[in-house]
DNA sequence: AGCACGCCGACT
DNA sequence: GTCGGCGTGCTC
């Protein structure tokens, strides 16, 4: 009798260990890559993935079995690569790479049998036309739970159970999770909206780019308004007839439900959510469903990008330009970037879609490596926005008043004619610093390295980095003196309050995250809430960035921004760059039915290059010369960047190893170590933070170079680092 | 990420 | 004397 040797495979835990482990197979075991299981780790019992054949290299006596495996479709070769490819990219760990495709643990376990009904033949003794609508809804389609059937027969739940107690409809239980419904291809193909000339050109590229299954990134390029979506539907109808699945990235989830409701209006069906404030029962089907190859679209916030994905035929990553691509805690990655790399692994074209694209993808889009699409003319005819720039310097709002005469006059005007106006300051709160007028103490967070933030409404001091959050004091803290408090610099609220001074009868309303959240139930009630708004609910609308993104406000005529200058001054690489998009979404928030609309910036310095291109509406002109300084700089796309964050509790702590780390910089031609200096913040969260910048050519191996610099220290105590490739900001 | 091991202060 | 604080190191 001869024992087949006992084959070693390895696997990869989600945890941040530096490489997979080997284990044992049991003889009456049979595993393949991809496979998910449990094993033993230390004295716990882990779920992890076969990775592939065993390294080999620890005692066999060490090696310990795997516990058992999970019914569940092996996560592909694809996924796989994919996950190696981020973990080396980013310098993360790949267990903790995995751990993003391995949130949903319950997803693992078989599911709950799902309860459906089927009409048994029986005739009830009783009919009603309730009844008859819902034998007729059971007998249409099978796989019908207690609710669908209610719901297809618009009758209440009692009449299914009704019927069921009655015998006429009978239990049949399904293995598995609901279904997602099957795109319904007659709707799609039949609604289609008439396409201008443009948007058909570019749909049909992309149709053909679909069909050719061939990697590819198209950047769909369009101003406000101009149908970015039906252009991208259109590709999408490809990808559903060619059999694959796609996938809709967006940055972030109040935009989700945006996308849901245009989907279905064009579909007929809705497509499956994936983000982060999914009911947990959702969540699992949703993975579930994705893993079983079932899921045919799916929109999501990044996170989406690490489902188990089979047969992807096309991505989309909507407002590709967006900062909430980038994920900055845990691992640090673009979502942007890494789905590109997503839809080279898996053979497919990927369409990022922007009214102001990123200046990567400009020069990529320039340089002929992205396809071009590009939409110039708006939606039904409507026209750019007219942009006004107001010279603070010359036109100053009276003494402890925030707003100009011009703006204040133009939101009048618009009010006499019944339209809506906004007025947009990218500040939370009531004011962003408070003193004491008896002794100068200024109110600053104990934590980070920032002033707290008056919240009026609710009365409270906030810190926007850490939470941290008091009552408005009566007296002072630090003298204790009565009644001193100033508050210094305008938000949102303070906005508020200064135009409801002047139009005391118009109907104002405030949007940021504070109002709103920007958790789920915060998200769809925004939805709401702006829907509200947009149907002309209000007359002002205050908002934050939360406004200037996706939102449609057809009686939107005027837009005033409070600060145009807010962001150019911290020198952040990107400031000019993500100012400009901001500004031109936002004043691409007005006049989109028939109407020119308006937009007026306050600003202290308009011949800064961003508000000289804003009114000229040349946006390529800035963009082009934005280009000339990033390449002058060496800086991206021109070169490479990478950031290392040093923090611990205490700043000694902290500043003596950096010190160190600097006297152990590896030497290379083409990198450059700028550094250590204190981080732009600080002190964060109770963390003393130091900051290197590694500055390299275009071709420089950044990873190798920060692998070799970081395998010569060791951390020790409260010391923490986080490495940042290609950080997207620097504050 | 957990969990055990190990070495220091303050309690019945 | 022991209970327990959390720093350090390991997990195939």
């Amino acid at each position: 009798m001869s024992v087949a040797p006992m084959s070693i495979i390895r696997v990869l835990v989600p945890l941040a260990l530096p490489k997979a482990y080997d284990y044992r197979v049991p003889p009456d075991m049979s595993l393949a890559a991809g496979d998910f299981v449990r094993v033993p780790l230390g004295t716990r019992r882990v779920t992890g993935v076969v990775w592939g054949a065993a390294v080999g290299n620890l005692a066999p006596t060490k090696l310990k079995d795997v516990i058992e495996k999970y019914e569940v479709p092996p996560l592909s070769e694809e996924m796989r690569d994919f996950i190696d490819w981020v973990a080396n990219y980013v310098m993360a760990p790949p267990g903790l790479v995995l751990r993003q495709t391995m949130r949903v643990p319950a997803a693992l376990e078989a599911a709950k049998p799902l309860m459906t009904y089927r009409a048994t033949g029986d005739e009830p003794a009783r009919i009603t036309p309730a009844r008859t609508r819902v034998l007729q809804a059971a007998r249409a389609s099978s796989g019908l739970t207690a609710a669908d059937l209610a719901r297809h027969a618009e009758v209440s739940a009692g009449v299914v159970r009704g019927l069921i107690k009655a015998g006429a409809l009978g239990l049949h239980e399904l293995p598995g999770h609901k279904p997602f419904p099957p795109p319904d291809m007659e709707t799609a193909k039949a609604t289609g909206p008439q396409l201008s000339t443009e948007q058909a050109d570019a749909a049909t590229a992309l149709g053909q780019a679909v069909r050719a299954t061939q990697f590819g990134v198209h950047v769909l390029d369009g101003v406000t308004g101009s149908g970015k979506t039906e252009v991208y539907f259109e590709a999408i109808i490809a990808g559903l007839e060619s059999g694959k699945n796609i996938l809709i990235l967006l940055p972030e989830i109040s935009l989700t439900a945006q996308i849901l409701h245009r989907f279905e209006a064009r579909f007929g069906y809705a497509p499956a959510l994936w983000h982060s404030g999914l009911g947990a029962s959702e969540r699992r089907r949703t993975w579930r469903e994705v893993a079983e190859n079932r899921v045919r679209v799916l929109v999501g916030a990044r996170s989406a990008l690490f489902l188990p994905w089979h047969d992807l035929g096309l991505i989309v990553v909507d407002e590709e330009h967006d900062g909430g691509y980038k994920q900055e805690d845990g691992v640090v990655y673009n979502a942007r970037d890494m789905a590109v790399v997503r839809a080279r692994l898996a053979a497919c074209p990927i369409i990022l879609a922007s009214a102001t694209p990123s200046l990567e993808t400009f020069v990529n889009m320039r340089e002929q490596r992205y396809m071009e699409h590009r939409l110039t003319a708006r939606h039904g005819g409507a026209e750019l926005p007219d942009i006004q720039l107001v010279d603070m310097r010359l036109s100053p709002p009276p003494r402890g008043k925030w707003l100009v005469p011009e703006i204040i006059e133009a939101v009048g005007v618009a009010i006499g004619r019944g339209e809506q106006s906004m007025l947009f300051l990218n500040r939370r709160g009531y004011a962003p610093l408070t003193l004491c007028r008896a002794c100068g103490h200024r109110y600053a967070c104990s934590n980070c390295d920032t002033w707290m933030v008056e919240h009026r409404f609710d009365k409270r001091l906030q810190c926007h980095h850490c939470g941290q959050n008091v009552p408005v004091p009566n007296v002072c803290t630090s003298c204790g003196e009565a009644d001193q408090l100033v508050a210094c610099g305008p938000g949102v609220e303070r906005i508020t309050e200064e135009i409801a001074d002047y139009y005391p009868d118009a109907r104002i309303a405030v949007l940021s995250s504070d109002h709103v959240g920007d958790h789920v139930g915060g998200a769809v009630g925004m939805r709401e809430l702006i829907a509200r708004l947009a149907d002309g609910g209000a007359d002002i609308i205050v908002g934050t960035q939360i406004v200037a993104k996706g939102h449609h406000f057809p009686k939107l005529s005027t837009v005033g921004v409070v600060d145009a200058d807010l962001g150019l001054g911290n020198g952040d690489l990107r400031a000019a760059e993500r100012t400009f998009q901001m500004l031109s979404q936002v004043a691409g928030r007005s006049g989109r039915e028939g109407t020119m609309g308006m937009a007026m910036l306050q600003t202290h310095m308009p011949e800064h290059p961003v508000l000289q291109a804003l009114p000229a509406g040349d946006r390529d002109a800035f963009m082009e010369r934005e280009a000339v300084v990033r390449q002058q700089a060496g800086m991206p796309p021109y070169g490479r960047l990478a950031a290392i964050v040093v923090s611990a509790m205490g700043r000694d702590e902290a500043h003596d190893f950096v010190q160190m780390m600097a006297r152990q910089i590896p030497a290379h031609d083409d990198i450059r170590v700028l550094g250590p200096a204190p981080a732009p913040m600080a002190r964060l969260r109770n963390r003393y933070r130091f900051r290197f910048l590694i500055k390299g050519g275009k071709t420089a191996p950044m990873q190798a170079f920060i692998r070799h610099w970081l395998d010569k220290v060791k951390l020790h105590g409260s010391l923490r680092l986080s490495v940042d490739i290609d950080p997207y900001s620097f504050m």
